[in-house]
DNA sequence: TATTGTTATACTCTATAACTATA
DNA sequence: TATAGTTATAGAGTATAACAATA
């Protein structure tokens, strides 16, 4: 069924198309790695430097505190993040990486960010064009889509 | 962090950016149509003509067809589908949407293709532009990103 | 009073394995 | 033998509500 209306319209209903059809891949990326799909992306809101509160990973992921408890507990229990204390409140418990935390996160991001072949095969300048106006949509900074 | 690489790697990456932010986005939406994630998407995988047989589902969902069978119980328990015993194969049980789960469908679909304000906000010739390019990623035909 | 993190509870999604009834 | 759907079981994600510790 194709779609109707703007170019606009027709545009963001083949990303949502896309979106879709990735949907699979994630969850089989992220099973790869030992790692449930929320798991995944919980490390990837890791800050690699100084790590992440939990009430800030909660924002972050959208979720309720009481959310972050569970995934946190996984996390700990592979190994991957350490719950520490926070030196200027403490109510906080900033979640830092270990070092097989950090590997494991940088692999995964290293692999779901490679383009897949359709992409690849995007010519320079329609890659160029591509590029240019998805800047547009999500602009660097500012807070686009949200 | 910025992209490195190609112009290619680049648009992927912002596409996986976009994909992330609405997220909550799809979840909060579906909620409105008191849906959860994965029934809104069973949903849209249905033959509004003529429904769909729980393990063709399954095969759309990328899961097991034991996991239908839950995902089909509380569909037909809000009233949006029915299963119809298949005329040709008696192992076969068919989904078939109810007319408020016709509706609901519809409904969701229509709210969930609008293109966001900044996918509006493009210019005319900037959307075709991206609309050409996303139809060589995904070939209206064929397998793509499969 | 408000916030952080936890616990308890409940529901949904998911997979595996065992089962039935068909084919 | 193989497939369609179910059931039982288990683990993961999610929200709400109640709680203790801290701000």
């Amino acid at each position: 069924m194709p779609a109707t209306g703007s170019a606009q319209a027709e545009a963001w209903q083949i990303m949502l198309d896309v979106f879709l059809r990735q949907r699979s891949r994630f969850v089989a990326l992220a099973q790869e790695f030992g790692l449930a799909p929320a798991q995944a992306i919980a490390l990837k809101h890791l800050d690699p430097e100084t790590g992440t509160p939990m009430s800030e990973l909660a924002r972050s992921l959208g979720c309720d505190n009481s959310n972050v408890t569970g995934i946190a507990d996984r996390l700990e229990g592979a190994g991957l993040v350490e719950r520490r204390p926070s030196p200027t409140d403490r109510r906080v418990k900033t979640l830092v990486l270990t070092a097989k935390g950090a590997e494991i996160r940088a692999a995964h991001q290293r692999r779901i960010t490679a383009a897949p072949p359709e992409f690849q095969a995007l010519s320079d300048a329609d890659a160029a064009a591509l590029l240019e106006i998805l800047h547009q949509v999500v602009s660097p900074r500012g807070d686009p889509l949200a």
